[in-house]
DNA sequence: ACATATTACGCAACCGATTGCGTAATTATA
DNA sequence: TATAATTACGCAATCGGTTGCGTAATATGT
């Protein structure tokens, strides 16, 4: 058990060649059951153990699946990661998993190793930063699926995968507005990657429906980072508009808003109304609690999972990219409902 | 750029041998300036890329870490993971990550899978049910780097890190006794994992400490499944015992139960008083806030991240497993306070 | 100028599987 | 029984780097 058993090892003892043990490992037809099952108890026995790296070398191939997310520790992320585990572990694969920790740059370097490594297939949640996509085309050169979830960018033959992040902006805006909200102000993320893009466009879109004027007051760009809510406090506080709703494009952004409100003296639902967007647990903890947006994180990862791996097995022309949308779902709680 | 290119292209192209490539490429010194320089650059313009297959193969080196955590979607593991992979991606190495999602077979499948890939190192955190340890028997044949996290276990040789949990059990219950607790329940994880062992035994420590008489019906072992709270309610009400604290082994299973106890009119800390583990944000939004104990989820992931590297590299030696401590952290808040 | 060191590189074995092709042995067909 | 078809397996090339050892060319020392 201490140096490594190789195929070599189990042919010499066996009296068969190296291709026969190969094959019977491998479950080849050409193989007879009985020496099958004589290599595989006698491989057992011995403790041999395959060498990947060998097998991949030979062929071209490694059972693995790279990740690339802008960080790994957010509700939403680690749910859409353990979803695709989920599915790649139960079809064999691995996952190879990084963080682009925001930053264009580093989504690059990973993206590299990730092709060096040489993964299977690639699975790409894009950085805030992200303006050239250049260093996905090796893959695109090699043929290697590439897929995008949540934030994506559409690039030929690259299935994506997100919720109608426009028509939840609407239904979130909407909300508001039928709960009485007449100035609304959206808080969102950075422009450049389409889920803010999306969600604030389903805003304006909602404003123009219902005849309320958008002013570009009633928007401010974000890094959707909870810890610099103060900006917001004070861009709400100081401004000359008096708004009624904000509608935020993550929930711990709305929280972190509502408590600093709450310590403020302003109450929630009757002075201003909040609706975030995610459906992060805490939402359901917050006093009042925090209506939003389902975003099913676990279940993007497994439908994620589920199609990459159906282009790797081949049972989808990988010429025919979809584009699944995923259902998401307004939950209306306190912290928006009416109060006249 | 369509065809892979090899350092037998490059040889060819360059007239030299592919031995000269590869040192070249390395930066290996044996090998000119002005011929690593030429040869860099060429293979910078040629599109040539490393097949890591190859290399693994000859070099029986993955740059690749393993790690089996019992889920990726809490908010404490995705710290962790987040650490890890932070400084693993700092080093040039890749992480390949695996859920045991509780299960003991699963975490051996996941630890044979790692090992047949070839990680340079393997890093656990085990899953609830895991009894026997027989399946990183491979790892230490092998003498392949094996660490312990969280939860942990303590074979030959291997590190482990954590935090102090008899302690912060003890400093937990403790504040609860000065805070005028006489008589506390535990809700605490399996006893299988040392974590809650360890918490629970620093709940009688502390006990003991302030003469107060230790029960069974002190405890109770659940799976900290949030989900199944109501089954603490019950005990917590129909108990004979008047309980006026409660220490809970994380802060999900507390925020949920105080929730529920909220709304069946409870006043929390004035009819009993509550205390987590873990510091989860959801701590400081439920009201009241929710005391609890800091468990550094990310420096946890760092140091273990920096631990595994230095012994990949030697500088630690094997034989020499360390186990680190982590600081934890008593957080006073308003769920716990003092009520006379 | 001659002996010794050093530099710079090539040769070839090796890492451990996979797989197309060929063939001896066995079975089926006529 | 002669021939065709199967079955069961071996040969050897291949995947693409890495590395110990050997050596020609150049540099250093006296």
């Amino acid at each position: 058990m201490d140096k490594k058993v190789t195929i070599y090892d189990l042919a010499k003892e066996l009296n068969v060649s190296p291709a026969t043990i190969s094959r019977a490992l491998n479950d080849h037809p050409s193989i007879s059951l009985n020496t099958k099952k004589r290599i595989v108890s006698y491989a057992q026995r011995s403790g041999y153990r395959i060498n990947k790296f060998a097998a991949n070398l030979s062929k071209q191939k490694s059972n693995t699946i790279g990740v690339i997310v802008p960080k790994l520790n957010s509700y939403f992320m680690s749910s859409v990661l353990s979803g695709i585990e989920k599915v790649a572990n139960g079809h064999n694969y691995n996952l190879i998993i990084s963080q682009s920790l925001e930053s264009e740059n580093k989504e690059k370097l990973n993206t590299q190793t990730l092709y060096d490594s040489g993964v299977d297939a690639l699975m790409v949640s894009l950085a805030f930063g992200t303006e050239n996509y250049d260093h996905f085309a090796l893959f695109r050169d090699q043929k290697i699926p590439l897929l995008f979830f949540d934030r994506v960018c559409h690039l030929p033959n690259c299935p994506t995968i997100t919720i109608d992040n426009r028509k939840a902006g609407a239904d979130a805006t909407e909300h508001l507005i039928q709960n009485g909200c007449k100035n609304i102000l959206h808080v969102g993320g950075h422009l450049k990657r389409n889920v803010y893009t999306d969600r604030f466009t389903g805003f304006k879109d909602a404003l123009n429906k219902y005849g309320l004027e958008y002013k570009p007051s009633n928007f401010i760009e974000t890094n959707l980072d909870a810890a610099k809510i103060e900006e917001i406090i004070d861009h709400l506080i100081n401004s000359k508009e008096k708004f009624d709703g904000i509608f935020f494009a993550n929930d711990a952004m709305a929280v972190a808003c509502m408590q600093s409100l709450l310590k403020k003296g302003y109450r929630i639902p009757e002075d201003i109304k909040i609706i975030g967007f995610n459906n992060n647990p805490i939402s359901e903890i917050i006093q009042p609690n925090l209506s939003t947006i389902n975003y099913p994180g676990y279940e993007l990862g497994v439908l994620a999972g589920q199609s990459i791996i159906s282009h790797l097995n081949g049972n989808i022309n990988i010429e025919s990219a979809e584009s699944i949308l995923l259902k998401h779902e307004l939950i209306a709680r306190a912290s928006s409902s009416s109060t006249n």
